[in-house]
DNA sequence: TTGTACGCGTTATCAA
DNA sequence: TTGATAACGCGTACAA
């Protein structure tokens, strides 16, 4: 593009600069006639205002940045989706990072969002709640209004918002309890600590529900297969489990087929029920009942609370929203 | 963060703010002790150069704009992951926009892209192979390098990078010509460029490896029950059908569940081939034998010919990638 | 080897 | 109602 700033148009337009920037910000006190006739040759000229030198007066880069560890899981990826979407609404854009599980480098794209100037940051995914992200976040980004999507870091900048598992998965276990299962098994891929909170609601519940019934709790390795011979082993070895729960609707799927290679029947014989309440739930055979965390509440959520924080409105600093049981075939 | 620029350093270390930014960008000239001295400080202090300010002086953003229609579809998502990836190494952030399909908002977006000065930008599909974006690009974007994922424009600043869908999909009729396939039916969602190419691809392949057998083809709406539905018809209408190729594998999933429904053996009875070489293709029953469109491959070549054009480099202005076919259980 | 002065494109303050 | 001028934080000729 033919270089074009508010210089060039004013002087096509016969007015000073900053004219033509109160007729951009639309601000008071210009005359009509020439607001029409600069907003005429502004047009003429495919005029776009310049975000970087804006933001380096304005002191706002009017970005946000996300931080996610790896953007390809897709209920992180519908989070994202939500997120964008919300926050184009306000005016914002969205400085996506795949940070990776390292902490060492998830402390350089925090030191990078800085960099950037960003507004805000998300960050997405209880995996951030550690001691190494806290410590980076007050380094780097102490001023910089922070959300952790479905975690929580006490500093005055950190804003938490996560859903409610911990009750979710009790709730997954009375409904289970219902339905007259009495040997429950958790089956897990990793030790976040949102997957604790649901572990802890998981071995709490059965002491209530089912007078403390031993918990069968089997942790696999984060490939899918893994999920699938996990399944095998657990009804070879406790066949007398007739009800799993499985940290993701993902790990669900691939243990219903597992269940179904070995002929046995669901929800007769073994109830499943997965977590997230994903697409993956609605196209497993048999259905899958699965809890609901909200996600798209919950990112709503993040964009209009960081927003408030942004206008300087009081925001709680721990938020939690309730999850949600949507009952389908597999229970 | 308080505040902290070059000059707060230079006060602190008790030079010029001219020498501290020699320091950051190690350029030569600066006395030995002086460097250390300076970096001690910006060290202490955690100095982070504002890539605003930098961009401003430096008239490049480090920044690449990425246009997606919806992130939430998973093909594509793996390519912004690939981008991503490639871009950091390469010192580039990316600034991720859903743009819908809708043209009058695409355009809207891409002039948000210039409104933020990306050194370059990338639209993944080969929806945004129309007339009102090669023109929003050349309002917009007329000097802004752009590739096009999947697709191509003729202007002097827009790349097109494609994956040889037509010839893939012609393959895929081979290989069931082989298997003896005689009747074969082509299932398609949407009419995009690169769906139409496949559709190309097939009728031309069913001229020269079938004889000129009769093109089946059937057009679903978007919804994924409608595959399910059209698999259905398609077998009632057409029982004499023996092979079935998806326009995606997420398609090609959801038939397969419509004909084991029907008790229809696969591949004995009927072939089934999908596109894009998925997860959904290694995880579905049986296993989906897929056209895989080499989109890691294609997301890797558009961000090293993206570097090579920003270095000033000659870069073909149109490249093609040859597809594959993966063989699974389904044919 | 180091410092001064200017410009990048914009907004805001103040004077005209 | 308008225009000149000074920031914003940085890089870089040019001068010292």
């Amino acid at each position: 593009m033919q270089k074009n700033t508010i210089y060039d148009i004013a002087k096509k337009a016969n007015v000073s600069a900053s004219t033509v920037s109160r007729v951009i910000n639309n601000k008071p006190n210009v005359k009509k006639t020439t607001k029409a006739h600069v907003l005429k040759i502004l047009a003429e000229c495919h005029y776009v205002p310049d975000e970087t030198a804006r933001g380096l007066v304005m002191q706002s880069s009017k970005m946000i940045g996300l931080l996610i560890a790896d953007i390809r899981t897709t209920h992180h990826t519908d989070a994202i989706y939500y997120i964008e979407r919300e926050l184009a609404k306000n005016g914002y854009c969205c400085l996506i990072l795949n940070t990776g599980t390292d902490e060492k480098e998830q402390t350089q794209y925090i030191k990078m969002l800085s960099q950037r100037k960003v507004d805000a940051a998300i960050l997405i995914g209880s995996i951030y709640q550690t001691a190494a992200i806290k410590k980076a976040v007050q380094i780097y980004l102490s001023t910089t209004p922070t959300i952790i999507l479905n975690g929580y870091l006490d500093a005055p900048n950190i804003y938490g918002l996560i859903a409610d598992e911990e009750n979710g998965v009790r709730n997954c276990v009375r409904l289970l309890a219902e339905k007259n299962r009495r040997y429950l098994a958790f089956i897990v891929d990793r030790y976040t600590p949102s997957n604790l909170l649901k572990l802890k609601g998981f071995e709490s519940a059965l002491a209530q529900y089912l007078g403390g019934a031993r918990p069968v709790i089997v942790k696999t390795d984060e490939s899918r297969r893994s999920a699938y011979e996990a399944t095998l082993t657990l009804m070879k070895e406790h066949p007398e489990v007739d009800g799993i729960i499985y940290a993701e609707d993902i790990l669900a799927v691939v243990g219903i087929r597992a269940l179904t290679d070995m002929k046995i029947a669901i929800p007769e014989r073994v109830a499943v029920v997965g977590i997230n309440n994903s697409l993956h739930a609605e196209n497993s055979i048999p259905t899958l009942t699965s809890l609901d965390n909200m996600l798209y509440d919950l990112s709503l959520t993040a964009v209009r609370n960081l927003m408030d924080v942004l206008r300087g409105q009081y925001v709680n600093k721990k938020m939690m929203i309730c999850s949600e049981i949507v009952e389908r075939e597999s229970t």
